[in-house]
DNA sequence: AGGAATGTAAAACGTACGTTTTACATTGCA
DNA sequence: TGCAATGTAAAACGTACGTTTTACATTCCT
């Protein structure tokens, strides 16, 4: 493994775990087992870096629901929550962190939040044959309500989030 | 307005619109309008202050949605919004950007969080004249949706939640 | 064989952190 | 009148921040 993924996975772990502004560079160093000048070298700088982590979590979390019905959008959740756990939503937490003043956070978490309602719109118009952008955003608000809930509701958020998408998209497919 | 009011007003301000770890002691010096002496003999730490921060807003947030049914209780979160703006659960923000790892915050937390929960059921009991344990965890999900998603949403998000809460109240009612 | 590239360890950069202290001014109550 | 309480400004505490630098070792390609 590289010297670049391995920082980034590093990175990805505590930023997520412990928060951006918590996690000091030094952390990161011993974490990643590289030197400062090399972590930088391959960083660029902390905000860099954090973005290049948020675009690759961005690449997997949309890979992980590339599905084509909204029940099966809940399902992908479930096994997402139950690999990473539940800490909310990376992007939302590090745009809050830094009050969204710093442009190489602000922006990764723009195109990954643009990239997931287009998503959720597509799943919702395959699965019903047609576009209805008030069930998307009723699953994407779901979607993201089960994210958060689980933090402190557990797993039992997800399923009943997955159980009011199901009677909510059979109720639009009539 | 004493000066403990005054601090903890500040501070709200400050942790919600920048983030508890990124806003220093001495910028809320600066905004409460007064020496880092005093601030500590009425703050204790930056965690109590956050804690009673918490607190505040606990009092204040639960005193917002004392009503009678799901309805009403979005409503009341879209006048929230109208009012606090789109920046997300403080709560979960700031347990997220402390790990979890500090104990003063992490009460509040908690406390707020069972609250709640507690807070959603009863109005889903009230509303339907019975217990359901199901419905109130798809509305307690679909309000944590909905205070998450309008942050790049916007209020869209909240209206979308009670359209959905209210056919999912509806269907449990008959 | 030789030299760019890539790595290391460790110290230093200046700044800011949360917190405490020193020295002094203003109040309000007995 | 006097003194405790409460406030101020400003410097200092030790630590940690993100970042750069210095000096040196090790690969890898031609």
């Amino acid at each position: 493994m590289d010297m670049t993924s391995k920082l980034t996975a590093a990175a990805e772990r505590l930023f997520d775990r412990h928060g951006y502004m918590a996690t000091g560079m030094d952390r990161l160093t011993q974490a990643a087992g590289m030197s400062s000048r090399t972590l930088y070298k391959h960083a660029g700088s902390k905000a860099q870096l954090m973005a290049r982590v948020l675009g690759e979590r961005d690449r997997r979390f949309m890979a992980q629901i590339e599905v084509g019905t909204v029940d099966a959008l809940f399902a992908a959740l479930e096994d997402w929550v139950r690999v990473e756990g539940t800490r909310g939503c990376l992007f939302l937490r590090s745009q809050a962190e830094t009050g969204g003043d710093t442009p190489e956070i602000a922006g990764a978490v723009a195109a990954h939040k643009a990239a997931f309602g287009q998503r959720v719109a597509d799943i919702v118009a395959a699965d019903l044959g047609r576009e209805d952008a008030d069930l998307a955003e009723q699953v994407l608000v779901l979607f993201e309500g089960a994210t958060h809930a689980a933090d402190y509701r557990g797993a039992k958020a997800v399923s009943a989030a997955r159980a009011a998408a199901a009677i909510l998209t059979r109720r639009a497919r009539t």
